[in-house]
DNA sequence: TGAGATATGTCTCGAAAGAGACATATTGTA
DNA sequence: TACAATATGTCTCTTTCGAGACATATCTCA
């Protein structure tokens, strides 16, 4: 693959994530429950993504104050992680946005 | 499909429309050239979506400027249409974010 | 002839989003 | 012990975006 269509790939992918946040998160959570730190570094090292973590916070609490994800506290020395996982509700929208993104850019 | 699924699928067409508005009217564009209006007509009884004039005809110039579109001007009797047509730029353009939406989103 | 549709364009105002600082606490490492 | 990394959160300022008006001209049909 040329260089430039490498480029336009990774603003692509960004451009995914700057406008489609909730359901890359949906997605990441799905194969495993993550914390918001980690989410935001493997973000950064599976997409080459950089998430603002004072944006990254407050969307993770708004996805499950809408029971799209749903937390519990682990208390990982004397720090504490709070550990998302996707809920039934949130893995039926991301399965609906998967289908019709799919559907929309056939 | 259940009423809730569509109204989801519905939003959900809404929300691509309003992030890749570029990238649906150079697929819609692809199929068969099209002036401004007809877009707009095209995508309310095809998608279901309402684009603004004044959102789409400032974004078919900018893509027009950045040779992804080219246009020819058509009299329709004293009406002037501006009919765009997809370069080769363009389509390159939509197929990659294609490749890449649907491999982000599989 | 008047209203609604066709056709393209700009402009303004308020809302939302983005960049990055401010804030705090712990842990690991050199 | 000091610095970088881990961990989560808020806040402000600027920039961008969206809704809808303003603007103009032609065409069609009742």
């Amino acid at each position: 693959m040329k260089n430039l269509e490498k480029q336009l790939k990774q603003q692509i992918v960004q451009r995914i994530f700057r406008n489609f946040a909730d359901i890359m998160i949906l997605r990441l959570i799905q194969t495993e429950p993550m914390w918001g730190y980690k989410i935001k570094k493997e973000v950064q090292t599976r997409f080459g993504v950089k998430l603002r973590h004072g944006a990254l916070y407050p969307l993770l609490n708004t996805l499950e104050q809408g029971g799209y994800i749903k937390s519990r506290k682990q208390a990982k020395g004397g720090r504490i992680r709070k550990i998302y996982q996707i809920t039934q509700k949130g893995a039926t929208l991301l399965s609906t946005y998967q289908k019709t993104i799919k559907e929309q850019f056939q």
